[in-house]
DNA sequence: TCATTAAATTGTT
DNA sequence: AACAATTTAATGA
């Protein structure tokens, strides 16, 4: 059922930041990249702890949060694989603002920060890259300011999964994702109980079609504006 | 390959 | 939150 594991090089050459990348420059950066695998409910980054590394997901999924002093956890986001993140934290701060938590066993490739700083400013092409993914994030958060306080539990699991499809953040990722119901709680801050119920409804209206442990897209515009 | 068992996930209250 | 039903994964004959 599962893909055969990718190899770091082979996540490397994938990510669509290293398509025009020179042979050599990408040589470079694959030396200097490094890989760690996180077990399920491990921890990628905390909040306030230095960032020295911007982040890639090989395998598995890992939830971006916050957890406030009095014990409140506001999830942001999910990075599946052939994602990246923290390149906001990489370029603004020297401290994480955030959790990252692996909801089930992952493999993330760790680029220095030194690695890069070197490639923004040898690279056009990445810049392109950053500019589009800081972009796509920030029109993912700008919804999810209207779906957190607006939208019925259906609409956010319904935004929380279309933005795991995401074909700028998660290149290649196809219709299929491996995820329990469990794990789109935790991401779509809803509880299992009504994830289970919103899968169905989201199912009856065509837009996807579920099954054990997973999901299959059917309709990704659709999905995404579900609700509005 | 098949049957048995444990673990994970789902469906319902 | 608790429980039963279902699906998958693992094990050994």
């Amino acid at each position: 059922m599962n893909a055969p594991s990718t190899l770091p090089a082979d996540f490397l050459r994938s990510s669509i930041w290293a398509a025009n990348l020179g042979a050599d420059t990408l040589a470079r950066v694959e030396s200097e990249v490094l890989e760690r695998s996180v077990p399920g409910g491990g921890v990628v980054c905390r909040k306030g702890s230095p960032v020295d590394y911007w982040v890639g997901v090989i395998e598995g999924l890992v939830k971006i949060s916050s957890v406030s002093a009095e014990g409140k956890s506001v999830t942001f986001t999910g990075v599946r694989a052939g994602g990246w993140f923290g390149e906001g934290s990489v370029l603004r701060t020297t401290a994480w603002g955030y959790d990252a938590v692996a909801l089930r066993d992952c493999r993330v490739a760790l680029m220095p920060r030194a690695t890069f700083h070197w490639l923004l400013e040898t690279s056009i092409e990445f810049n392109r890259f950053l500019l589009e993914q800081l972009n796509e994030r920030l029109s993912l958060f700008i919804g999810m300011l209207e779906s957190d306080r607006l939208l019925e539990p259906e609409a956010r699991v319904a935004r929380c999964l279309a933005s795991l499809f995401n074909p700028h953040l998660y290149p290649g990722g196809g219709r299929d994702l491996q995820i329990s119901q469990e794990e789109i709680g935790y991401l779509s801050g809803v509880s299992r109980q009504r994830v289970n119920q919103a899968l169905h409804v989201l199912g009856q209206a065509g837009l996807l079609r579920v099954a054990y442990g997973g999901v299959t897209v059917l309709d990704l515009p659709a999905l995404g504006a579900f609700g509005s």
